[in-house]
RNA sequence: GCCCCCUUGGCGGAACUGGUAGACGCAAGCGACUUAAAAUCGCUUUCCCAACUGGGAGUGCCGGUUCAACUCCGGCAGGGGGCACCA
């Protein structure tokens, strides 16, 4: 009798898999492929229990999908370039490919730990230059297929450090370390011109139809595809006009003011001439480049003193600057008409600006006050237009605007294109180099990869790269003068656009083979945090397609046919008497359930559930998860309860559950209620009929579960089918075969949550097999129907009854033996049964 | 500010396309086993009234559609995620 030891039994079964390259996936298959991918982490030194939920996630399919048939790709790598290195190096002095390469070795002995059914041979670092020495190329190919712009934007600038700032870098409108006021910068930079595909991107979130669609709608609403109307007004006294863009045209007659960016041309000419306007320009400069930023700071205008005149009769509104127009969107510029625009209205009353109604809701009066009518009506005070549905009006506008010569139809999109540009270390070199005669010259290909020095220093602010003695200074490729390498190196967001199609060949000499490639992609299911929902997921869409474009795919557009997002990990919260947080290690609870800090023993205020953060310290490591309780306790508890897609709390408890329940399976084999019958001794007839009634009911359900996703339902079907493995009897007729048969299937269906359990008592129960080779059971459906159902009886929509019925009963008999029972005779109480309603198997209704 | 999501017993959740709300688990209570403890096993557990029959209420709140609503529609509240240089 030995007791069920995690430790041992998980590191036996991790070396056997390892051994026998059991997940090693080969395209050469005649079974169908299933590549199932989990988004790869970034190597911050620990894996955190959000990577144990989401990757335990991806192995359930993996390892169910393999069961069932499938030649699985399951690969794991590393998203290794980013901030946190140049970080760790500023702070501790410690280089980031050190820093990066360390952690990557603790990070897959601890994923390995696990137990993960990864194809390790795959394994990729996007720091490496195997791997980023392909981005280049990529690069210098969409920069000659056009899809590469060199443009400026904004930036965040810390004037006291002299560097550029990520927007999480800037706190409160300041540099997180200098403390200085940020400004916003202009710099030249790279971009992809993600907006060439604008249309596509939309059009085809269409096609995938197992991606949830909160997030196809995130993605179209970042998109952001308007119709509208370009209009020109012309300026008093001057020959050049101004051009608005307004998706609300049917309003132009209710029109009070004109705004431009502060960025707009017209803004930096009347500057030029008016100090107060540039000193407002100059402190809407101050503060970051963050959406959330601009649009929750207060709405400034500034009055150029020039006049706009209205395209239709003239009349005259005022130009002003104003802080909540952006320059990327539209033309830059926009027309005022506050009666029904918030923003607007707010701004009219700010200046003291005219509210005109031209939309009324239909059959009622309008008046505007504090909220303007943005609902849909008929237009008012706006001659031809007047009587007019808002869809005719706007029809009506465009066809006159055209007519007249002072605009046309225009549909823009609030997609802006994909800066690339960071003025950073740790980050693939921009494969360019910057001439005095030539202008900007590609790396010549021979050149390729353009390897990151090595010996730079982080003891002064800004890009390392920038100050290397030596790595910049280039002669030029085309003239041979002396020339300057790019210093830049690309978002990080580039690296995880194109990681996927690597991982079907990640040792080929090229960037992708095609072959492999168009036998993997796409990705059937891809997992992972909804925080990606839109900017990774859009701009591996956008790769694909430039991929395509360039002949590294074989034309593949969409990346992922399949995505789920995994909801967070969360942890109760614990502050000590000052209300500094506390780790859960730290704190214990008594008798009585009152919590306790565990050494000093003085009282402890338990908060909330929230996500697992260091600064909240409400974090559980998982390697000390795994050395007390074993990794498929861990994978379990991550499965059970929280359905995959909603948040779930770890709790000491819950895990404790997880363990007894494996302690409890374990005992099925190593204590059973009868000797269980030799291999391939499968029951006969009725004997132990409900309890294989039951194990075959449960390989029905979880095969569902496990296709759909509901882990934790799949997990609640395993308690089920155990409690009804627990109801054998010893000494009853079949006991021994319904327990094999049984027992077999058990092992089977929750090999793919706790992996190394299912190894082990696959062997104790005689197996020369593997259960990672076992095929997926099948349910006889001769055991899985019922002959007779529970059917609910109902008066007037109340449940007042349930009477048993062979299934599949007919409607006239159901209604018969209904009306009949005693409790429904009571209920109907001699009123008339005007209608009764009878759903076979299901419910009948008596309407009385 | 804009966009998106979530809300069911003491707790996590289940309920397939609208058809018996609370599966399964946790916690709690009672009992068995034990010298004792742990472990394990059994029973009880939405709330209120009634007390071996039964009745009423109930899925964040307000309203609607329907024979029937956790499920569909409208409004509101609370909590969370994203917003282009974190990954």
């Amino acid at each position: 009798m030995a007791r069920y030891d995690a430790s041992q039994i998980e590191a036996k079964w991790q070396r056997v898999w390892e051994e026998r390259g059991s997940f090693r996936a080969a395209a050469a298959s005649d079974r169908p492929k299933y590549y199932v991918l989990e988004m790869f982490p970034y190597p911050s030194g620990r894996i955190h229990m959000g990577h144990v939920r989401n990757y335990t996630q991806g192995d359930v399919i993996a390892r169910s999908m393999r069961a069932k048939g499938y030649n699985v790709l399951h690969p794991m790598g590393w998203d290794a370039f980013g901030m946190p290195a140049e970080n760790a190096a500023i702070e501790r002095g410690v280089h980031p490919a050190l820093w990066t390469y360390e952690n990557i070795a603790n990070m897959r002995r601890q994923l390995q730990r696990m137990g993960f059914s990864y194809d390790w041979s795959r394994e990729i670092a996007t720091c490496h230059p195997d791997y980023y020495q392909h981005e280049q190329a990529m690069f210098l190919d969409f920069l000659a297929a056009g899809l590469v712009d060199r443009k400026e934007s904004w930036v965040n600038w810390d004037p006291v450090d002299r560097t550029v700032l990520a927007n999480e870098q800037v706190i409160d409108g300041r540099g997180w370390r200098s403390g200085a006021p940020v400004e916003r910068r202009k710099l030249t930079q790279w971009f992809f011109r993600i907006t060439a595909f604008a249309n596509e991107l939309l059009d085809e979130l269409a096609k995938l139809t197992r991606w949830p669609e909160r997030v196809r709608l995130m993605q179209e609403n970042w998109i952001g595809r308007s119709e509208g109307c370009l209009i020109r007004f012309g300026l008093a006294g001057r020959a050049d006009r101004l051009e608005v863009f307004s998706t609300r045209h049917d309003t132009l007659f209710g029109a009070s003011f004109c705004a431009v960016s502060i960025d707009h041309p017209l803004a930096q000419e009347c500057a030029g001439r008016d100090q107060g306007l540039a000193a407002f320009i100059a402190q809407c400069r101050k503060g970051g480049t963050a959406t959330a930023e601009i649009e929750t700071a207060e709405k400034l205008g500034y009055d150029t003193g020039i006049v706009a005149l209205h395209p239709f009769g003239g009349r005259e509104l005022p130009v002003y600057v104003a802080n909540f127009v952006l320059l990327e969107y539209g033309t830059g510029a926009i027309f005022g008409c506050p009666a029904h625009d918030q923003r607007d209205l707010d701004f009219a009353h700010k200046y003291g600006l005219p509210v005109l109604p031209v939309v009324a809701p239909e059959g009622g009066a309008i008046a505007v006050g504090v909220e303007p009518f943005t609902g849909d009506g008929r237009l008012i005070n706006s001659d031809f237009l007047d009587g007019l549905a808002v869809p005719e009006a706007k029809r009506r506008m465009a066809d006159r605007l055209e007519a007249i010569g002072a605009g046309e139809r225009k549909t823009t999109f609030r997609l802006r294109d994909w800066g690339v540009s960071r003025q950073r270390y740790w980050g693939c070199p921009i494969p360019v180099i910057h001439c005095g005669t030539c202008g900007v010259v590609p790396v010549p290909r021979g050149q390729l990869p353009v390897v990151l020095p090595e010996d730079v220093t982080f003891d002064q602010p800004g890009n390392p790269l920038d100050r290397h003695p030596t790595w910049k200074h280039v002669p030029c490729p085309r003239c041979a003068a002396p020339a300057r390498r790019e210093t830049d190196t690309f978002d990080t967001f580039v690296e995880s656009s194109w990681y996927f199609a690597r991982f079907c060949s990640a040792r080929h000499l090229g960037a992708i083979d095609r072959a492999e490639a168009a036998y993997w992609l796409p990705v059937d299911q891809y997992m992972g945090g909804i925080e990606h929902a839109i900017l990774h997921l859009l701009y591996s869409r956008f790769f694909a397609r430039g991929l395509s474009r360039t002949g590294y795919l074989d034309g593949l557009a969409e990346p992922f046919a399949g995505l789920f997002n995994q909801g967070m990990v969360l942890h109760e919260t614990y502050q000590d008497e000052s209300g500094a947080p506390l780790l859960p290690e730290q704190i214990r609870r008594d008798e009585d359930g009152t919590v306790r800090h565990a050494e000093t023993g003085r009282p402890v205020t338990v908060g909330s559930a929230e996500k697992m953060s260091k600064s909240r310290k409400n974090v559980v490591d998982p390697e000390d998860i795994i050395r007390n309780h074993g990794a498929d306790t861990a994978r379990l508890f991550m499965l059970s309860d929280s359905p995959p897609d909603r948040d779930l709390e770890w709790t000491a408890l819950g895990a404790e559950g997880s363990r007894r329940f494996l302690n409890r399976i374990w005992r099925l084999v190593d204590e059973p209620i009868v000797a269980i019958a030799p291999l391939a001794a499968w029951p006969q007839g009725d004997e132990q009929i409900e309890v294989r009634r039951a194990v075959h009911r449960a390989i029905a359900a979880i095969t569902g579960d496990v296709a759909s996703f509901g882990f934790n339902r799949m997990v609640a079907r395993l308690h089920e089918l155990v409690n009804a493995l627990g109801e054998i009897r010893a000494g009853e007729p079949g006991a021994a075969a319904a327990l094999r048969e049984g027992l077999e299937a058990l092992v089977v269906l929750m090999a793919p949550i706790v992996p190394h359990l299912a190894e082990e008592m696959w062997e104790r129960l005689g197996h020369a097999t593997l259960v990672a080779d076992a095929p997926w059971p099948k349910a006889d459906p001769l055991l899985v129907a019922d002959d007779s159902v529970v059917v609910a009886v109902q008066v007037n929509g109340k449940l007042r009854a349930t009477v048993t019925l062979a299934k599949g009963m007919g409607q006239a008999d159901a209604e018969r033996i209904a009306l009949a029972d005693p409790a429904v005779a009571r209920a109907i109480e001699g009123r008339a049964v005007r209608r009764v309603i009878v759903v076979p198997d299901r419910v009948v209704n008596v309407v009385v």
